[in-house]
DNA sequence: GATGAATGAGGCTTCATTCAT
DNA sequence: AATGAATGAAGCCTCATTCAT
């Protein structure tokens, strides 16, 4: 009954602030003292509940993959696989809109991948449960027959290659972007090609 | 017949080694001591051959994409439109095989486009010359009744981020990387995808 | 009735150390490190109170010619005009002499003003005050008779001229100085001159 | 009846390119290589023809300042005291209208001489020099009858330190300089003080 | 003599981190 | 818990000087 939550919400305080700063400055070129300032804290503040600014980069970049890994819990819910990968797209082209100016978080991390293992893993991770969640959903629409027997791993990681990269050239060319409709329009492109034709069955 | 190739000589080692030094260390990370120390010249040398360390970045840079811009002439050569992207894309996947351990640069050089407008002019150009050129020959596939009549413009960024998607997910996650299968593999889905059925016309 | 005056009483400490040390030293010679260390702080603190090296000069500089700006109110006082220049020239002598080791300091900012515009102007409005006070002090004394009507911008500009060489002087050849002395037998010698013979109405 | 003149003449040629530059850019700020560039040499030969830079500066200064001595001999020259006085005083304000442009070196070698013992007795040389000439002038025309009998040491320090101030003067405020009239009035100012009055004997 | 590429010591400045209050 | 002044390691860059050609 005491309030731990006065520090967890200060702690998301500064998440945000850190998250609007590196997104907005870069992850080498923002300095604490930005961050410190964007919370509307002291520096040593800052200190308090990260213990440094390599913990506050990992924190910052699992809070944003986390709803990205939860939306794919769509993939395992009911209808036909392609309204699972339907729905799931949907969802996931809102969360990428709606990260859009936080967008170039994802290549900092990207970037930093190689070279730190936190992040590393953490991408890694998040790709992994990314393809198993897929393939599992190609599977059932393969054995449900919506789909043909496709080779589901290397579909899964085609269409993941396929949204990675519309996010990347979005966020280089982002007039270009309509991210959203390139989005639906890829899906529906690989739907197309792996679903069974329909009269095929007569 | 003088000798002008004497400091073309130095750049080029100079770059060389610049690449090599950032690709391991990180465009942030590395020094130009790191750099220095990798070409074998002292840290002045490098001042004589580039203004500074956002030059050299940018030159190097610009090195990098040079032959992924120049493999394009592959896809306005002689041959079926099915030719041309296959001859393409396994000399690019090539390529980028050949990059390997600068493949790193690429992810800094995406982290670093939304803040620096040279690389961001420099990585949109070639974007602008990849997407026109798959146009072109997808355009060409069309007009020749090799392809169904697709939406060009749709297909071509399609492949295109495909392309940067498997790249992305081969540098995260190396072992599973198979670039080159993938690669493949994903142009010959595109292509099952978008080719005239044979009897069709019957 | 916070504490403004820490960084307030800090900042003065600063000033005071690098006066010491660039007057010791000289401007271009003098190292950051070296004016940290006459502080007493380190590098980074001399960085909070001033914005670089420039600054920290532009400073110093204005502080240094301050009480000699000042001094120019003595020349407004009461008194007969040649009462005014003798408590005037004494109180800059005097000053002059309080200055003594960081004498050199003016040098330098002789040598800084033409090339560069905040030191050029800071002496420029020294020296126009300056001026502008000796001659209304001249004018004050033709007017109740005790000069003769002398051409006063020309023996303002020969007053000046004579105490600023006088200090020159002094910081070339600091045995033969007698700074003090020499100026009080330059006042004299200007001042018989232009006074009035005492007889002479008769 | 070789040609040591050859490479005298490029030493002059270097002496006359690093005395414009350095006047340009300040003794501080002047790199060797702008030496070289104007000179029209590479960085290499200046160390040819010169030591180090501060050999090169110690050349230079030497060869600023001869001119000067040499119109010395102005003083010891025929005619009355005051015609000696005004033909030097004459030839000085010409010459150094003359410098114009390199007048901020004056105020550099001032900055450095309490730093650099060889500055510093390259300029008291030439004071004493200037001050014993001017000695012997005075005395001469004290002797003659000319002036009344002052304290000459005590006029020609004064005389000296009207003209460095006045040149220091022209340098801040270039505007209001007319050094050549402002120096001609304080001759007269000075010669008006101490000529005995003409009916004075009667 | 002449060159200019190469050197490397050294200066200015930044910023993650600490700690006394 | 919070602050923000202080720190000092470390990075980028400059430039006087050298030396092989």
């Amino acid at each position: 009954m005491s309030r731990p939550d006065v520090s967890a919400q200060r702690t998301a305080e500064i998440l945000a602030a850190a998250t609007e700063t590196f997104a907005r400055l870069g992850l080498g070129t923002a300095r604490m003292e930005d961050v410190a300032a964007a919370a509307g804290v002291s520096k040593g503040t800052l200190y308090l509940y990260f213990k440094s600014k390599d913990a506050l980069v990992a924190a910052l970049l699992q809070a944003l993959f986390a709803p990205l890994t939860e939306a794919l819990t769509l993939l395992d819910g009911a209808g036909t696989a392609e309204d699972r990968l339907t729905r799931y797209i949907s969802a996931t082209l809102a969360l990428l809109e709606g990260l859009q100016s936080r967008i170039s978080l994802v290549f900092d991390a990207f970037a930093l991948a190689p070279r730190n293992e936190a992040v590393r893993q953490l991408m890694a991770d998040h790709l992994h449960a990314y393809h198993a969640a897929l393939v599992r959903t190609l599977e059932h629409g393969v054995a449900s027959g919506e789909f043909r027997p496709v080779d589901t791993a290397q579909v899964a990681a085609l269409l993941m290659a396929l949204f990675d990269g519309l996010l990347q050239m979005a966020a280089v060319d982002p007039e270009a972007a309509a991210l959203r409709t390139r989005g639906r329009g890829a899906l529906r492109f690989v739907l197309d090609a792996i679903r069974r034709p329909p009269g095929r069955s007569a």
